[in-house]
DNA sequence: AGAGGCAAAATAATCGATATTTTGTGAGGG
DNA sequence: CCCTCACAAAATATCGATTATTTTGCCTCT
């Protein structure tokens, strides 16, 4: 491996080329249903052809890719089906998750939670919002304990976050006012009040699906951009 | 590839060697925490590394294998912990579905799960009765209409078996009376009561894990075979 | 003119070999 | 006697090339 290598990253060029396509299929600039040729993301990554094909099947587990048996890999899909379901399962899994972690409550977690959220509220606007943002999310749940779950709210997370680039407000989405409801969100979690905490994370989510859905519905050029173009 | 193959088996080498690591680990072949050296799988699979190696990338997906960073594979350790957690995430997500199934009931998937009803019943005993008997649990959720809390309901239903392999009753588990259970549920959600079918299956559940918790506890035979020996 | 089938090109899957990393071992020093 | 560092052996990760499969384009036959 290159002693200097573009990204300052560590890890091996499996894992690399698993956080770039990865990030390039959030971010949605590998369309849903776009084929992915080895040989083609070979080159553009500048790596092997093993590397590429086992980042593939990585994120084949986070159903950002699809398997065609012997017909190579190609981004998953997008539907207004699969959003709703994303949508719903999050706001199911996020409330358990939620509840037990409360439930299991101690001062690191209170903390933790607390510099998640001041990590977040400082870089707003910033690149790694996005980042952060999860972070807090996840902070909030982290104290469940039950790890699957936890990977289970991080991975549709992800997908959740996918129809926002797609909608093509992968940055300024926060200028609907979403700064009260996550501190309302962490002041009923530090509290320790579960059923006001799962309440307002619950329509966090609600506003947030209202948002998208919006976005989703009522310029067709957005959908143009969803499902226009297969390549 | 060969025009006859060992097992009659479709699919590239890869598939293959993915399912056949698969049913190694479930079944409690390859012990947990066990190292899956590459050399030693291709030999024993008969096949190149690549294909060895993409299928370990699949099963991480699954949780059934490990992967550290660059130190190679290792099959999923096993724990109290995780076992309960399996346990408690199956009855919840497996209830959501199944209500949202029963919710979508149409005449083909009540005549699917009377179908796959019949046919575990009928192996009973047989080989291929834990597939059927997934093939029963999943036909009773399949209607829902969210194909990734089906996948993880499937995961989590894989993950379980394993345990009930380890526990050294991965054939005569049934000498509990479950067919009765199994009966019972199937009326409900032919029934299309969805709060007495979740109530049944809640209870099959409860047995379930009553059984193997009490596997667990008793024999220190069983926790040696499970924790002891970590090759 | 359209359908079906054959051939060529493209692409994916797999293999064998190389380079890099980790792990185990033993000598030397504290 | 124990700890540390360096070296050697093993294993993993990656590469380049070969093989098998699928797709595409073209030609023939009806």
């Amino acid at each position: 491996m290159n002693a200097l290598d573009i990204s300052g990253s560590d890890g091996s060029a499996t894992q690399q080329a698993y956080r770039r396509l990865r990030h390039l299929i959030v971010t949605g600039d590998l369309k849903p249903g776009e084929k992915l040729k080895i040989e083609v993301l070979r080159k553009r990554l500048d790596t092997g052809a093993s590397p590429i094909r086992e980042a593939l099947s990585l994120l084949t587990s986070d159903k950002l890719v699809d398997r065609l048996d012997q017909r190579g890999f190609r981004t998953a899909e997008v539907s207004a089906e699969n959003f709703q379901e994303i949508l719903l399962l999050r706001r199911t899994l996020e409330d358990l998750a939620l509840r037990e972690s409360i439930a299991n409550a101690t001062q690191d977690w209170e903390e933790d939670v607390v510099l998640a959220h001041h990590r977040m509220v400082k870089a707003k606007g910033g690149d790694d919002f996005e980042e952060l943002h999860k972070g807090f999310h996840m902070a909030l749940i982290a104290n469940a304990p039950s790890p699957i779950l936890l990977q289970f709210c991080s991975q549709l997370y992800d997908l959740n976050i996918r129809y926002r680039y797609l909608a093509g407000s992968g940055l300024n989405y926060q200028l609907r006012d979403v700064d009260e409801e996550h501190a309302s969100i962490l002041q009923a979690a530090v509290a320790r009040d579960a059923d006001m905490a799962s309440e307002r994370l619950f329509k966090h989510y609600q506003l947030t699906g209202a948002y998208l859905a919006g976005l989703w519905g009522e310029g067709s050029a957005l959908n143009a951009e969803l499902f226009g173009n297969k390549n």
